[in-house]
DNA sequence: GATGAATGAGGATTCATTCAT
DNA sequence: CATGAATGAATCCTCATTCAT
């Protein structure tokens, strides 16, 4: 098996220990033993726990952000391409929910490790902001800023919310996220 | 020093470990040392780590149950309530920023723990469903559960997010949640 | 309630921990709390563990030494003689189950306790002893001192095996042990 | 060295620190520490202190009941093969005098542990019993049963005794055991 | 005399990490 | 390149024992 294929069964595999156990309670025994790799390798490969944390956390966020980025073209409407990027949202929180879970979990708990995922998700707050200030409307940079917070924050709480709903379609999230986003900006910019 | 007393003390210097390095890599050496107890003195009091961790979930869960509870009097405007609660919130999560941290935090990863917090969290959403249904909008009981995890969802990012922005007066964070708040409750009862 | 019956009441609660869990696994701490007292007073009366245990054992090994020697009167024929201990001893175990779990347990195990223990029972093996020699066989001191110690020994492995048989009549066992005892000292004294 | 030739020498220090402390007082510190292993090393070999222990026991009451059951040939007169195994039992005890007295001594305390052990000890008295019946006598199972833990508790009592009189020849020990032996056969059957 | 409160010392166990092969 | 084997360092937790009151 090629180093590389080896490297995205071990972050596979490692991404599932970490979104059963946390970061802390995942082993790297468990790890290794169930990529059928020795330690070692896990090691020559990675470096170091925290190391092979990073590149899955890299990998997932990447892959997030490429999803979104090609979700919609440019020459769309702005609606649209709002109602493109949720729906590819929610798609890959569904297909990948052990990397959302550990993106998710960890942008908010143990710190020596925050900064890294704080940037992933920094990066989608800055887009949204992007968002916001192109909607023509009057906002300062300062409640651009927060209210993509908010945006985001909803955003995460609702998918969670849906990944245990099974039978909730997932059109109706997305409506009522496109929905919200609207609402959420034209408050942003409503006078006192 | 009684013995009410230093509970407390052992409850915050807890509190405090558990924000800096989250539930597992938090040492109840450390914690000991810190609150100026030997760590026997902690198990009798708490039991072991888990009890500790709760107990201190608990307490903060408590007091800002409590305080969203008294913010508002039931003689106030539905409106005036929604104010009132998300300026007490804004108020607690500024003055506890350790009890936040631990609550917001755990609330999405360990997964053993996670239920005990979890449920802390499933009856201020449940308050905020019932907020929403009282609008007296057309609103299924579904879409009033999941615009209530994105409204919850919003406000814990946005707290976040104003914790390292010290210059943003809370009024206009308040002010901008509030908006949020009855622009999602709109977009859940509007039609397709 | 006086001195003497606190001590009492706390060594009986002793025998039935040191009983229960062995010396190690009892604790200070559910002695104190079964006899209703606090830990410092068990330290005021016993010193120590290791001290209230050989209490526990003193006073034990002295009732059953004690009911041995009267268990017979210097009237009595030999052979009524060991049936009345003999007798005597069964009654002793029945009536003193976790005394003498504690007495026969320790006997054998724990070495820095042994000694004290192992006192007690060389008493009794001396005894023993003397019914052999008194026998008016020939028989050598070392064989003598030998057998004393496999008829103990056969006692203590009957006593046992009687302690989880409650369907078997004493008088039985009786005899059995009696006859084992005979029966004993004539091999001791046959020839080559 | 070979992990099998270190297994042994871990349960042969393991044996040696139960004997002179007994199973809690023994630490795994020591065991591991005189064996020259890691702490973590005695762990991957055997898990736990507990399993250790029952290890070594397994290990010492195997080699005992091999060397009982091959002491004698089938061919063998029923008191020469009596004679035989009671050789090899006071041999066995001599060589492995740790071994045998970790055996005997949890015989008698330690609850949690005592299960194992006393399946041991049942399979030899049930050796006996099968003797004593053998014997051709008219003898109650009952007392079959009784009469072999009393036989086997002589014995042990006897090893014990034998084992701190370097002096005495072992042939002499056997031939009392065996007349012992002889003579509780009868016992057993004798009428009223 | 009596105790609630406190602790020093130590025990079992686990884990990330690294050589020797 | 790959690994089996090994460990230093922590971690949670318990317990016999003792003051200050």
């Amino acid at each position: 098996m090629p180093r590389a294929a080896r490297e995205q069964l071990i972050l596979d595999v490692a991404g599932a220990a970490f979104a059963r156990h946390g970061y802390h309670a995942a082993s790297m025994d468990e790890i290794a033993g169930q990529a059928d790799v020795s330690k070692p390798m896990v090691y020559s490969y990675f470096g170091s726990k925290e190391h092979l944390y990073l590149a899955y956390i890299e990998r997932t966020g990447r892959q997030l952000l490429d999803r979104l980025e090609h979700a919609a073209g440019a020459e769309d409407l702005p609606l649209e391409r709002l109602r493109a990027r949720i729906t590819e949202f929610l798609a890959f929180v569904e297909e990948h929910r052990d990397g959302w879970r550990v993106l998710f979990a960890e942008a908010a708990s143990s710190r020596p490790l925050a900064d890294e995922v704080a940037d992933l998700r920094s990066r989608i707050v800055a887009a949204v902001r992007r968002m916001v200030q192109e909607a023509g409307l009057e906002i300062s940079a300062e409640a651009a800023d927060g209210m993509a917070h908010a945006i985001v924050g909803a955003g995460e709480s609702l998918a969670n919310w849906w990944l245990e709903r099974a039978s909730v379609p997932r059109e109706l999230v997305v409506d009522w996220y496109v929905k919200l986003v609207q609402a959420a900006v034209v408050a942003a910019a409503a006078g006192p």
